[in-house]
DNA sequence: CTGAAAGCGCTAACAA
DNA sequence: TTGTTAGCGCTTTCAG
């Protein structure tokens, strides 16, 4: 493989004056450049990324975690950070935590093993305080749909927790009262605030909260068929579903089809949705829809100006959003 | 950062000892191994891969080119490669190829600058040509679900056509003849191929090609959608119909669904899947399976053989399978 | 078993 | 405007 120096003495030049061409900077003769560029093409020559890294003391790398791969969500994450990425001309490592704190632990030990100049994580099992003390090292990064006290400055936010509230109060302003619940799992933050918005939303409204109606599930689609059988099966009347994800929707509304349960006739059904996967339902269910999309662009921005030690002011919370589709069932009011 | 200077000077060795230690590389007394542990330790030390690749001559990357990142096809894909090259401790770089030459070929440029020292490219709009070109440089690649001639050794592939067929043949067995297809673009190889073995399979069986029946779509739900309005429009009667892909198969049911078209009992389903999307829609919908993790994963292996110049055999093709589920009904054969 | 020295491909002062 | 020199962090002969 060609290197500068071949292109160097095929010009007929000294190495740094080709380096200078390549990154423009200074003045050359006109000829000196021509006859540089020449031998570059007929060299086929790009220079190596890494010798500049290292020159450099840049790596022009940035890195990426995520839990896992599977399923629509990751793709439309990657997808916003790497052309954001593309258009700064930085190279992006993507790494998987395996839904471990080891694993995402293995993940950053890579990026940093490259000199990444910054990480996205979207960390789901590391602490609070671990990641606290990975931001006393040098390299910047940004929590992506995280919030850790005292890191305020790195956190793109989203509320779960209002976010469901609004879920569960449309359905309470359409009529609703006997709404069971499918939860992620819990002992997780964000999905607990799921959980808890949708209690705190009957309560609001006064409704009592009927133990029998909330399930949990781990946010995958075979849970949420569980749930649905379960809440079924049980005499407690549900009226309507909240599911604090669409893949447990997805399970669901199996379901409900596998048993001619129509909707929303007989259950109005209302999800979490990030990305629009309830419009490819049938019926097309209303959500309330998170916006991993825009959050995963708007971390790139940040974590570069990061980089740059600008200080430039970025939007890091975002807010839910209702789509209502055909999935609710509008109740006739009976007065109490 | 602490580098392989500062270690060497805190345990009072060379910096050349220090690096046989982290590389396992010959014998050292004990107490020279405890103090450069011990060293890096306290630094926090780990060694620059950048730095390494530079004086190794070998980047330990691997490039992987993909035509777009969203939906789930190219997740599945994506965690394959990942994890095989994790147990190798390869580093992966990934590209999209934005649905066009120049873009995969700007792809594959990013790679070359990183020197990765291979390439998995599930490309799509290089031609033959091209790809045969590149063939010629020394970096290795593999082709991923494609075959290209005299590149043989280097394609992973799958007959599109061929799976095609065993999924109207499927149909045809349990009595249909009036199928409909909904096929890809056909200006694409194994989009065509698929079309090809859907009039194929018709022409074995003596059953006449009705040009009607067969419409062009681009892979995306909606034209799945629209292609099932326009082919319950005519006046045809199709008694079932073949989706050369999952989403388009998505976007039919959508259709049919709204329009109270009763599934199998109406219209008898068939589907090309590769992420069993097939089995989340309602009614689970039978499928010939395109198994594109698995070609994934093997792709790796191929590469990585190659890039160690060992030539093991691998099985490059992959067959399709059929996933009979329940969205066929089965015809009363009425004597011709 | 360990140290010295050269080099991987590039950039970045500093001179000229 | 261009060349010289040193150095980025590591590995790899070659000596010792």
């Amino acid at each position: 493989m060609a290197s500068i120096k071949d292109v160097a003495s095929l010009a007929g030049v000294h190495r740094s004056t080709v380096s200078r061409i390549i990154n423009g900077e200074g003045k050359f003769r006109s000829d000196t450049k021509r006859k540089v560029e020449q031998a570059m093409a007929e060299l086929n020559y790009r220079p190596s990324a890494i010798a500049r890294s290292l020159a450099t003391a840049s790596s022009n790398m940035t890195g990426l975690l995520v839990t896992y791969y599977t399923g629509g969500f990751f793709g439309e994450m990657m997808e916003q950070v790497q052309s954001e990425l593309d258009l700064h001309d930085k190279f992006l490592i993507t790494a998987q935590g395996h839904r471990c704190a080891d694993g995402e632990r293995e993940a950053i030990r890579r990026f940093h093993d490259l000199r990444c100049e910054g990480y996205i994580l979207n960390s789901r099992y590391l602490s609070d305080d671990e990641l606290r003390e990975l931001a006393q090292e040098p390299t910047p990064f940004v929590l992506l749909d995280r919030v850790v006290e005292g890191l305020e400055s790195r956190c793109i936010t989203f509320d779960h927790r209002l976010a469901a509230t609004m879920a569960v109060n449309h359905l309470i302003g359409q009529g609703h009262s006997q709404i069971a619940c499918i939860s992620g799992p819990r002992n997780r933050a964000s999905s607990y605030q799921r959980y808890q918005g949708y209690i705190e939303a009957l309560q609001n409204a006064g409704i009592s909260i009927a133990p029998t109606l909330s399930i949990e599930g781990n946010y995958g689609r075979e849970s949420g068929y569980l749930a649905a059988q379960q809440l079924y099966r049980s005499p407690s009347e549900m009226t309507a579903l909240f599911s604090c994800s669409e893949e447990m929707m997805q399970g669901a509304l199996q379901f409900f089809h596998e048993h001619h349960v129509e909707i929303p006739q007989q259950v109005s059904l209302m999800s979490f949705d990030s990305i629009d996967l309830c419009a490819t339902m049938y019926p097309f269910v209303s959500a309330v829809h998170f916006p991993i999309s825009d959050m995963a662009r708007v971390a790139v921005g940040l974590l570069i100006s990061q980089i740059r030690h600008q200080d430039i002011h970025i939007q890091r919370h975002f807010e839910p959003e209702l789509r209502i589709r055909n999935s609710v069932k509008k109740l006739k009011l009976v007065s109490g």
